[in-house]
RNA sequence: GCCCCCAUAGCUCAGUGGAUAGAGCAACUGUUUCCUAAACAGUAGGUCGCAUGUUCGAGUCAUGCUGGGGGCACCA
């Protein structure tokens, strides 16, 4: 029984109610899950929130509602609590139909269906071609990936898309830094060139060594001067478009390769160079309509005083030249063009300024600012055991994202981007990254994960080595989920109050889903298997320990005690095992981490292997 | 000066306007007949930066202040 099933049932009865009388207001009543166990499954404020508007006691108008409420067939007990709640338990074996369901979905366990509507755009990443992604684009490529994992898991239609900056001086620096650095390969030293704007990291050594063989630069290598290939490229002058165009598109490659390393994709990408095709025409007719202006050799677009921006700002500058943020609006009014109701752009912070003036742009085109949405990641401190890593991007000497998943694996760096918020500041510590030991929070998850692949297959095991009797076997195999439909396992047999509470949490994975994607919080997910993992290790431990209550019979059981263990009760905890790890699995696949069935150790533990 | 983000345990941070504010790490005290003890439990630790307001109810919303980070171009 899920979160909308019982808001359902509310509604009902407090219309029941109304019906009958007992009730005048039209509230409608939320539902929400409780904190704490103790307070039942669910609860409902209806009575506070409608006591004004009743002008009766909140307790009492809880009561009618509690005994309304308590008559159904799913609802164990409905109490009046604290100021006015209504605490709602659910029935024992609802839970076990649940873990049923989740089964039942198997793999597209916590995945909600469509919610129809207008597809979602989720513009992320969008690094100028310039030069590697740092670490900071990362964080702000897996945020961005992690939610459209999650919107589509909650039922919506999203498109990934990157945009590229490939026009403009960032890129003429680039391809001046190309040509430069041909230059030296050539000559053994820098040319002298203006400007310091160039780009010098390695990454250009690269692109300088292999232009001569791409294939743009042909007629000049190939009808060179003496010299050779590089005399010819040379020759072409630092200005060159082809430098551009070349130094572009292998960046772009570059680029895609390093995300696609990171699980991350883009259905859609778009070239700013596209959208400046339509620029020129596209503003003439907004100045035309007097929506914007000339002053001084420039044209300014008015937007001063829409949503909240200062001043007009410039869409082309006195040299003629458009600026970005002309082809960055038309570029966001086409992509409400193309149909998408919303679009969500991820940004580094340092680019908050800039929200105001797209806004304000969008209104000035008579578009809906509100279909903007923008989330702002945070800056990422890197660290190595609490010391920081230096990261100067000046000298072009920066930590790049390969660098990164080099050292601490994929979905390392994918978790850990996701444990913090993405509006506040993310201290990532490569060391604790690393670490193979259950103090990294990646580990500790995906240890939680391999460690229910481990129980369930030791139940197989004990199966197919035929040391369960045979009177058994049917129930252990339904524990597995070898056989389907047949309910054979009574639901009293999973009735502990940790189980229950277990059950409880994992059965909550779609409504964290749907809190999680309207909230655009992947980060919520994280933490659902975090605390969904530690809740079942202390369950698995203190069984054990505390109750001498194994899941599944000690290895060196031997008969009779075989045949007397209690094989119900394990075959329920079998399948209620595989409903965890199915959530597990579920909210993993929304982060885009890995869930092994098994774990690889370090090497250095001193532990030995139990063969 | 204006704008954005942040401020919660010693540290790093969670916390859809609900009830007694949580986790990890660090500290201290414990738990090995085992299914990975590479695990787990317990203890201690809090003026939720400060103030006012809205509300039946504020860590959460509003306003002001303090402190930290970032941004304020005919840059991208």
């Amino acid at each position: 029984m899920n979160l909308k099933g019982i808001e359902k049932l509310v509604a009902e009865a407090v219309e029941n109610l109304r019906r009958r009388g007992d009730l005048a207001t039209d509230i409608a009543p939320v539902v929400g899950r409780t904190k704490s166990e103790e307070h039942g499954d669910f609860t409902t404020n209806f009575a506070m929130v409608a006591a004004k508007a009743e002008r009766k006691r909140p307790r009492d108008i809880a009561a009618l509602l509690a005994v309304e409420l308590s008559g159904h067939a799913d609802i164990e007990a409905a109490e009046v609590a604290g100021p006015g709640f209504v605490n709602l338990r659910v029935r024992g074996d609802a839970w076990v139909r649940g873990i049923d369901e989740a089964l039942a979905a198997g793999e597209s366990f916590g995945r909600l269906p469509s919610t129809g509507g207008a597809p979602i755009n989720v513009e992320f990443v969008s690094a100028n071609p310039t030069g590697p992604l740092h670490v900071g684009h990362g964080r702000g490529a897996v945020v961005g990936d992690a939610l459209v994992r999650l919107l589509r898991a909650a039922g919506r239609e999203v498109t990934a898309e990157y945009y590229w900056n490939d026009r403009g001086a960032q890129v003429r620096e680039l391809g001046r830094s190309v040509w430069i650095r041909v230059h030296e390969q050539l000559h053994g030293k820098l040319p002298v060139v203006e400007g310091e704007n160039w780009y010098r990291g390695d990454y250009v050594k690269d692109l300088a060594r292999d232009a001569a063989a791409d294939a743009r630069f042909a007629a000049e290598v190939g009808n060179g001067p003496a010299g050779g290939a590089a005399a010819g490229l040379v020759a072409l002058g630092p200005d060159d478009p082809r430098f551009v165009d070349y130094g572009c598109e292998r960046m772009k490659m570059s680029i895609i390769a390093t995300l696609a390393r990171l699980r991350v994709a883009f259905e859609h990408q778009t070239s700013e160079r596209a959208i400046a095709a339509d620029v020129e025409p596209f503003f003439l007719e907004l100045e035309s309509r007097s929506l914007a202006y000339r002053d001084a050799g420039a044209i300014f677009l008015r937007i001063e005083g829409r949503e909240g921006e200062d001043k007009d700002r410039v869409v082309r500058k006195s040299d003629g030249e458009w600026t970005y943020f002309a082809t960055d609006l038309l570029y966001h009014a086409n992509k409400l063009d193309r149909g998408f109701g919303r679009l969500i752009n991820i940004w580094g912070a340092d680019h908050h300024g800039y929200i105001p003036r797209m806004r304000a742009g969008l209104a000035a085109l008579g578009r809906d600012p509100k279909a903007l949405e923008v989330l702002l990641v945070q800056m990422v401190n890197l660290t190595a055991g609490g010391q920081p890593v230096k990261m100067s991007k000046r000298s072009g000497d920066f930590v790049t994202l390969d660098e990164l998943v080099d050292e601490v694996g994929v979905d390392a760096t994918r978790y850990m981007f996701l444990t913090r918020r993405h509006d506040s500041q993310l201290d990532f510590d490569i060391e604790l990254a690393k670490k193979k030991s259950l103090d990294n929070p990646v580990f500790y998850a995906q240890y939680g994960h391999a460690r229910l692949c481990a129980i369930l297959r030791r139940g197989a095991e004990l199966l197919d080595a035929g040391r369960v009797p045979e009177s058994s076997r049917a129930l252990l195999a339904e524990g597995l989920g070898r056989t389907s439909g047949r309910a054979t396992i009574p639901p009293g047999a999973l009735g502990l109050v940790e189980e229950r509470k277990i059950a409880r949490a994992l059965l909550a994975l779609p409504d964290q889903v749907a809190e999680a994607a309207e909230a655009r919080e992947p980060h919520r997910i994280v933490y659902f298997v975090q605390e969904l993992s530690q809740a079942f290790q202390r369950y698995y431990t203190e069984r054990w320990k505390r109750h001498a209550d194994p899941v599944l019979p000690p290895a060196r059981l031997e008969d009779p005690g075989l045949a007397a263990w209690n094989w119900e009760r394990t075959a329920a905890r079998l399948r209620w095992i595989r409903a965890i790890r199915a959530a597990v699995r579920g909210a993993l696949d929304i982060a885009g981490v890995q869930a092994p069935e098994r774990m690889e150790w370090s090497e250095d533990g001193d532990r030995e292997d139990e063969a």
